[in-house]
DNA sequence: CAAAAAAGCAACTGAACGTTTTGTTTTTAA
DNA sequence: TTAAAAACAAAACGTTCAGTTGCTTTTTTG
């Protein structure tokens, strides 16, 4: 493929990221998409050979992108491993809000039956740091002794996806207070308070 | 309204609910929705208005129905509320398991820029037992002394939520045991340990 | 029984959608 | 410069979908 090429394909990726995450698979058009990039339409059926195809590039795109920013975190803290989970926590909060398209995909995929999840990046070698700080930490009695890696990230993980995720119904149906910013804080603050012994 | 036309209603609300839960708003047709209620597609229109009213009614119906079983929790542990935690932490995942629809319904709403949240009951009342249940938890030291009411629930509700939404993406990119019947144990009773001081 | 309410049936409208096709123009590389 | 690759433009195709209409049948109720 040559340079011209890649790059509209590049820009169709691109645009076809942000206008799914907002709109779904179904929610979003092939003319909508097209016109987004400033692309002809039969563009994506050269490079994705059909809308399907470009949805799956895009899961896989954003996926790679965000595995990054998890790297990211290992660095702030490796000098501190007591930090962990304040480190962590703030992480992940940044990127839920700095990056909004990422969770909304990936909530559409784990929704949507036809916006299924052909073959996933798997996230070993960044947990791999990961859980050598996470152990040091353990040692330093910073994170309880009992908790487990797997469960210890898939907490954080988990407060963070639905803080962001379920604002609508939550604010309505629990206190709205807690997801203002100070809120927000509230929360992270009381977490780290019952994940450090 | 006759008991005849109310007994349609309900059938074409209790098929809407499930019908919707599976494929969203945009995913499920009008001629789906009445076929599957064994109706003519003109009730729709004639008992929700349009395909709208027909989702906003779902969405308050299962809300209704959800509250209720948070209330028989309740009742669970009202002897002993140092059991709380693990009451709760398997209530929410049961409610989750045996009743997916709630879950994917308020997903969907999240999402879907359509589906939107009209006006959702609140569950001040059902909260305000918890609460005296929780406060005395933590008079027995059974619940870390610094965490508020609403942070606590709140952790309870995502744990269960992201475990049972994520778990198509989450299984591939963490490690997969975690989303078996003896990973969501070992997160549970982990989860116990980490809120039990 | 008779009037009214409820429900069914079937065809239709107008718009949107994914995909393909045909033909033309622009850009790139040998 | 010339041929191939890339991109555009626009129409067309078959399908699906939300919502409407006119008419008939069944059920309820006074």
């Amino acid at each position: 493929m040559q340079k011209r090429a890649l790059a509209t394909r590049k820009k169709l990726l691109d645009t076809a990221i942000k206008i799914f995450a907002v709109k779904g698979f179904h929610g979003a058009s092939v003319d909508e998409l097209a016109a987004g990039a400033g692309v002809n339409k039969q563009r994506i059926y050269a490079y994705f050979g059909n809308k399907q195809g470009l949805w799956d590039e895009c899961l896989r795109e954003i996926f790679i992108n965000m595995q990054q920013l998890t790297v990211d975190a290992c660095e702030e803290c490796k000098d501190d491993p007591a930090k962990l989970t304040g480190v962590l926590l703030a992480k992940y909060m940044s990127i839920h809000r700095s990056n909004p398209d990422f969770r909304r995909l990936l909530s559409w995929a784990n929704l949507e039956p036809d916006a299924g999840i052909s073959s996933l990046p798997a996230l070993d070698k960044e947990h791999g740091v990961l859980k050598e700080i996470f152990l040091k930490a353990q040692k330093l009695r910073a994170v309880p002794q009992h908790l487990s890696f797997e469960v210890y990230i898939f907490l954080l993980m988990s407060i963070s996806y639905f803080w962001n995720s379920n604002r609508k119904t939550l604010s309505q149906t629990l206190s709205g207070e807690l997801f203002s910013q100070a809120g927000q804080q509230r929360l992270i603050s009381e977490t780290i308070g019952v994940l450090t012994p």
